[in-house]
DNA sequence: GGATAGCCTG
DNA sequence: CAGGCTATCC
């Protein structure tokens, strides 16, 4: 299975946070803008993703605030069932070529297609306006060559005639689409305010907001009203959406009536309220009469029918977890104790998130605290470094520990999922979907275009966010190894959310799982692992390989990455240890020289490394990994001071020494994903 | 000749 | 971290 298309077959192991509307992936502000150049090198996707105004920027900058940190979604689920269809490829190819070539075809029903079929609508139309410009200047022309005056005169006003329809039709086609786009956003603006209602109004609650009386549970007979084409309640009282209005007055107070919406177009930079759901759409009143404006139409028009499948999904989803007596309370109860938490990580980088959590209807709280004390009282168990200064290889390896999370990885936030349903993991849009589905392509150059190269160096600004299955193995792997240690108890089925997709009730997800899943590759998620892996083993077989990533669908590509990515690995720590080796060999009192020898926790070549391999901080460095450094450390030490160094192979004799030094990895390792989160949150 | 390690470079 | 290159091993 080395066909080049294998490569976008794996699962993607990150995904972006929810965005309600948005999926602009500039959350930092200083980078990542997204170029007119770049706009143009995606056709398909970026003018969907970044819906080409500031204010949607600032717009998104604002929904992205920890909207729904807690949210994941677990694309690991059904893998087998997605991997069986996993000809059902993504637009994204290996090749440069086939992804410029292929994407439009290819990206079968995903919304990226709709700006090309609103470009197909529209060409049409320009050729002919083209057309008979054309063939007004070609016939003046025959006119002024003593054509019968008569003649000219007929031909003339058929022309007018057609330019006439023409326009007619153009300006009918106008008003359809039009027509189209308000009666979408009536429908989603609908839906925003029974949502808002819902979840809103129970903030509201809190507030002591008053709208609690008319506030009833959405039903999904609602919902299919919603999207029944006979019975719009919005049109049919005679509203008429705004097309590009703030919708503060009424979201804000989850109160909003249609009346109440401002008609005018308002700058959404400036209208903007962390507490308001808002149209994702930059439209000026008649913007759209132009080509330019047409554009935005259509985005602005796939944007909102995005947003309108996706909560319909949403809502669906969560009526069916409300049937789960086990779900229900944590799917409808939002708590602010999991928001803290996971703000107080998100708030070191983007400072504005709580005006904007606070204010957001649909958080619901992740089951962080329980899954938290679930860590804390394995974390005890876990903390068992294995001091063995004979250093032989381990029988047993000893259990990833955990540490407080202190600092977390920005591109691996830890968000749990025990109660997949109970999370808002289905209420995102699609242009979430794309961007998580981009940002987690293989990172192998070789399998990327140029395009999406740049795509995902402008979506990398999003903390993308780990798959259910990959973030999550913590259920089996607490079973396998916590439940060892008398844990396990109180455990939560994390599986939830994989039976429940994977039961294949709702289509739509299928196809983005199948989308998802179509990729293959290594994500920031394998290259963490990868490094985690090295504190056990610096010389992993690519068997060892294929065992410890189950999730990577391997090929020479991916093997040789992954190889290269071991190599990289072994070529920081023996520079290093060179390094530390050199300076302690400078050292002159041998007491100090003995101490530079160690690598005590504190000392900082600890420190060196403990960051290049454990970024993140969330896992306890394997005692037996440093006293392997300071063997290495003390080789190198020795081999230069016995002046060995001269020879240019001093170096082999210490890598052979060292490469005898691996030990097995845990199991915690064997299942996909970062095995850190198994025991994070603690 | 393929796979891999290591070195160098960007 | 990846790519290119060489050396080495099987």
């Amino acid at each position: 299975m080395d066909s080049p298309s294998d490569r976008f077959h794996q699962q993607p192991s990150q995904m972006c946070p929810f965005e309600l509307y948005h999926s602009l992936p500039d959350s930092n502000p200083s980078s990542h803008r997204f170029s007119p150049s770049s706009l143009s090198s995606h056709p398909l996707f970026s003018p969907l993703m970044h819906p080409n105004s500031a204010s949607q920027r600032w717009g998104s900058f604002r929904q992205r605030q920890g909207l729904f940190p807690g949210l994941l979604v677990d694309d690991d689920i059904s893998e087998e069932d997605v991997f069986g269809k996993r000809e059902f490829a993504l637009g994204a190819t290996p090749s440069s070529q086939r992804c410029h070539g292929e994407r439009g075809q290819s990206s079968g029903p995903v919304p990226g297609n709709w700006g090309q079929d609103f470009g197909r609508a529209k060409r049409p139309r320009m050729d002919s306006a083209a057309r008979n410009e054309e063939e007004t200047g070609r016939e003046g022309k025959r006119g002024r060559k003593s054509r019968a005056l008569v003649r000219m005169g007929e031909r003339k006003g058929a022309e007018q005639g057609n330019r006439r329809e023409s326009r007619e039709g153009r300006k009918r086609q106008r008003q359809e689409l039009k027509l189209q786009l308000e009666e979408t956003r009536g429908k989603l603006l609908e839906l925003q305010r029974k949502v808002w209602r819902v979840y809103g109004g129970q903030a509201d609650d809190e507030k002591g907001g008053e709208d609690e009386q008319e506030n009833g549970p959405i039903n999904l007979d609602e919902v299919a009203e919603m999207f029944s084409d006979s019975d719009d309640p919005l049109v049919s009282n005679g509203f008429s959406p705004p097309r590009c209005s703030s919708q503060k007055n009424n979201e804000s107070n989850g109160n909003g009536n249609a009346e109440m919406f401002p008609e005018t177009s308002v700058d959404l930079d400036l209208e903007l309220n962390g507490d308001q759901v808002w149209l994702g759409c930059s439209l000026v009143r008649g913007e759209w009469e132009s080509a330019e404006g047409g554009q935005k139409f259509a985005q602005a028009l796939k944007q909102e029918l995005a947003n309108v499948v996706a909560q319909v999904i949403d809502r669906v989803v969560r009526l069916y977890a409300e049937t789960d007596p086990s779900t229900v309370t944590s799917a409808t109860v939002p708590q602010e104790t999991s928001m803290t938490l996971d703000l107080n990580s998100d708030r070191r980088l983007r400072p504005q998130a709580v005006e904007q959590v606070e204010a957001l209807p649909l958080v619901t709280k992740s089951p962080q605290d329980k899954r938290a004390s679930i860590a804390q009282n394995v974390h005890k168990d876990l903390l068992l470094p294995q001091a063995n200064p004979s250093l032989p290889p381990l029988p047993h390896p000893p259990l990833p520990a955990l540490l407080p999370p202190r600092s977390k990885d920005h591109f691996l936030p830890s968000y749990p999922s025990e109660n997949p349903v109970a999370l808002p993991l289905l209420h995102y849009t699609m242009q979430n979907l794309f961007a998580r589905s981009l940002s987690s392509l293989p990172l192998h150059k070789d399998c990327l275009s140029e395009s999406f190269m740049d795509f995902r160096s402008h979506n990398s600004a999003f903390p993308p966010l780990p798959l259910l299955g990959q973030l999550d193995p913590s259920p089996s792997d607490r079973a396998r190894e916590g439940g060892m240690r008398g844990g396990g108890a109180g455990m939560v089925d994390g599986g939830d959310a994989a039976l429940y997709l994977a039961a294949g009730s709702i289509s739509f997800y299928e196809i983005v799982q199948k989308n998802l899943h179509s990729q293959e590759g290594l994500s920031p998620c394998h290259l963490k692992k990868a490094k985690l892996m090295f504190f056990y083993t610096r010389y992993p077989s690519s068997s060892t390989l294929k065992t410890y990533f189950p999730d990577v669908k391997f090929n020479r590509c991916v093997t040789s990455q992954l190889i290269k990515w071991f190599s990289n690995f072994r070529e920081f720590f023996y520079i290093q240890m060179e390094r530390f080796a050199r300076q302690a060999a400078r050292e002159g009192l041998t007491s100090a020289r003995e101490r530079s020898l160690r690598l005590g926790r504190d000392t900082e070549l600890y420190r060196i490394l403990n960051m290049h391999y454990n970024k993140s901080n969330d896992y306890q460095v394997p005692e037996r990994f440093v006293e392997i450094s300071e063997v290495a450390l003390r080789e190198f030490f020795t081999a230069i001071q016995s002046g060995r160094d001269t020879d240019p192979c001093w170096k082999k004799a210490i890598y052979k020494i060292i490469c005898k030094l691996d030990s097995p990895v845990p199991d915690s390792f064997r299942l996909p994903g970062c095995p850190t989160d198994t025991y994070r949150m603690g």
